[in-house]
DNA sequence: AAAGCATTTGTGATAATTCACAAACGCACT
DNA sequence: AGTGCGTTTGTGAATTATCACAAATGCTTT
């Protein structure tokens, strides 16, 4: 009984692998510790009884993220990072997961890892639970350690994003030398993710998308930056399909994750174009950008544009936008229009754009304008008196369309 | 007798009115003298009988436009411009021309004008015709001499005009004072017009282009130049239509006119938009050089589009494809309904692409294609299943429009 | 106040389109 | 020859777009 009230795990191990062991020893279970973002950090070795989860863990040096994911629907991830206490998880069989019990490793309020017993062998009673207690605290102090090197590696890290995403660093070579001594793998190809919440990213928002980028198994993170309410992301797709699929995907699950899990919604989210060495980095960024700019500007069905490659006639705006400029270009239609709108207080303008823009819809059109549909049909008889536009011109009407974006967008 | 064996337009008259009344005076008939291009030049005063035609004449200080043409269906005026004898023209009552005998004022062949003589008082006998001829003679000296100035004069016009369009002349005061110097009214709004023929253009072509041009009652030609196979002129629509119609009337009336009159076909015509400044004037001309360009590398539908405001999306496709090229764009869409085209042998990459380029209209589409409207209709279910193309998204066909026609182009 | 004009809305008829369904065709494959 | 599949064509109905008119509104002009 003495021994039960004393710890023993006071001391250091040396290696967390160690501790892992000692844990597993204490309390006859396989064990395994991860940090906060279910990457494997040290498990158990002497025993040989385990489940297809802990297996699939090991192997993958991750907990899979089906799994993640199950215990975050069952609420279980929720509760181990509000308290210190160890939380008991009943076998999940759909992802091969064995009953369990799990203890965040927490500073404060701020969760650095977890330790999870499987209850292969044996049912833990509540003295277990304690000493578990008491191990998850002195991995704690293991895992601070761990971090002190990370806190300068990470100034380092946002410094090189910083370089790259704005041009700052032009040679390949360079980047890949520093990318070496911050031990970053220069994986390949990669993108530019960006982002945006509606409010500014403090550091735990910031933990918390890349909590869900990691865990993500899409895509790779290689570096990642906070910029007032934007967050931005160099990653690498991983996985079998179309790269740009998979940034696809995970843009969609980041959504519904940071919804469902940390109750945060209008987010924006863009990627740029797919970057085969990591000078065209600036290159992607400024094309996340673009499509975020369309997305705000331009609303409607833009929102659901993502990813740079989906912006099809949107992302040659701009070039027709600099052509026209230098050309002098103005549409006389629009102008005319906007003259006569101004003169005699309608909106032919607005009438024309959105008909335009709902494809030539006239229910959706006169519904969205909230007029009857004959009152349209009028105004686009009208349009035609007013400007010789004509409507049965598919080179004209698309001319107008772009204008119409144009003249929204700059 | 011996009167009429001599030359009683003997000697010099002052000016082509006293000339006009004299001729008049012999021959007891209205005579009225144009130049080449049916301007009205002088007409004689002492007699009150005339007739509709002439009347229009006097008071539009040119032959009507419907004239000329009555009498170039006739056959009239390609026979005053092929010999020196007088011809006798039947009353043309739909234009309210009376009977008249005309005779062309010629140096070698170069038609400089024409002597009408109507015959309401009396019939012309043939000594009077032979009289006519003599006053022909006499009118040709006096236009040589009239003509002296204008040679100069074109030199200048020639140089203004050039230094006009290529943006040598920024300032609108230095223009308006050297239109000014060369008499030439300053009439706003203006548009540049490029006429190009398949061979090289001949003072004598360039005469007859500027005949058409001037007779034509859509537009005023402000300056003319000739540039290997291209004609431009800088014009100034007239009319109460829209300017911009009145230049593509100018042009189809144009087309016909060269073919029936000097038989020149295979005619490109384009023009610039609207100037309000002569500043704007190189601008317009770059313009209507690109509405060629575009003529020449697509072809078929886009020939019939000869004003820049006419030209839509084309302007854009060159920029669009440098920058597709850039980074590497496929539109995915086109490529998988290539690739199921040449599997099954269907044709749905022609039938969208006909389809979007008709206005979306099923039946100019199913009747362009040969095929039954439903099987268009079933062909673009299937298109949508096959491609995921959302044939009510205008962004999309948008796009899909462009790459068919840059397919087309490179 | 009256008149003129552009605009909006309503009603009803007409034309065009989309859709559902059936039948037939052509072709590859067995 | 039969089968299955994709395709084409035909028929008819449902939906939608278009047109013609009438009436009412609001605004400016006289």
């Amino acid at each position: 009984m003495k021994e039960y009230q004393t710890d023993p795990f006071k001391g250091t191990f040396g290696s967390l692998e160690n501790l892992a062991d000692k844990i597993s020893d204490v309390l006859s279970c396989p064990v395994t510790i991860e940090d906060q973002n279910h990457r494997l950090l040290a498990y158990s070795t002497h025993e040989d009884s385990t489940d297809p989860a802990r297996v699939a863990t090991i192997i993958g040096r991750r907990v899979p993220e089906k799994v993640v994911n199950s215990l975050w629907k069952d609420g279980v991830i929720p509760r181990l990072q509000e308290s210190d206490d160890p939380v008991r998880v009943s076998s999940i069989q759909k992802v091969g997961l064995g009953d369990r019990v799990a203890v965040s490793i927490r500073k404060n309020s701020e969760v650095l890892g977890y330790i999870w017993v499987l209850e292969v062998e044996k049912k833990l009673n509540p003295d277990d639970l304690r000493l578990l207690k008491l191990a998850a605290a002195s991995a704690k102090s293991q895992l601070l350690q761990m971090q002190i090197g990370t806190k300068k590696k990470e100034e380092n890290r946002q410094e090189l994003f910083w370089k790259m995403l704005t041009g700052n660093l032009p040679q390949e070579k360079r980047i890949l030398e520093k990318l070496h001594e911050l031990n970053i793998l220069p994986v390949l190809p990669a993108v530019v993710f960006i982002l945006q919440l509606q409010k500014e990213i403090t550091p735990a928002l910031e933990k918390d998308i890349l909590y869900l980028a990691a865990v993500n198994q899409k895509i790779n993170v290689l570096l990642s930056a906070a910029d007032s309410n934007q967050m931005l992301l160099l990653a690498s797709p991983v996985g079998k399909e179309q790269p740009l699929d998979l940034a696809k995907s995970f843009v969609e699950t980041f959504f519904t994750h940071m919804k469902e899990r940390f109750s945060v919604s209008e987010i924006k989210a863009a990627y740029g174009s797919l970057v085969t060495s990591f000078t065209q980095v600036e290159k992607s960024y400024k094309e996340a950008s673009s499509v975020l700019a369309v997305q705000e500007k331009l609303g409607g069905e833009t929102l659901s544009l993502t990813g740079y490659h989906e912006l099809g006639i949107y992302q040659f705006l701009d070039t027709i936008y600099e052509k026209q400029q230098r050309q002098g270009y103005q549409n006389e239609m629009l102008k005319s229009l906007q003259e006569y709108d101004r003169l005699h207080k309608t909106e032919l303008y607005r009438t024309l754009e959105t008909y335009l823009t709902l494809d030539e819809n006239l229910n959706k059109a006169s519904e969205a304008l909230h007029i009857h549909m004959n009152t349209l049909l009028y105004r686009l008889k009208r349009i035609g008196e007013i400007t010789n536009i004509d409507l049965k011109s598919p080179h004209q009407k698309i001319m107008l369309y772009l204008d119409f974006k144009i003249n929204r967008l700059f």
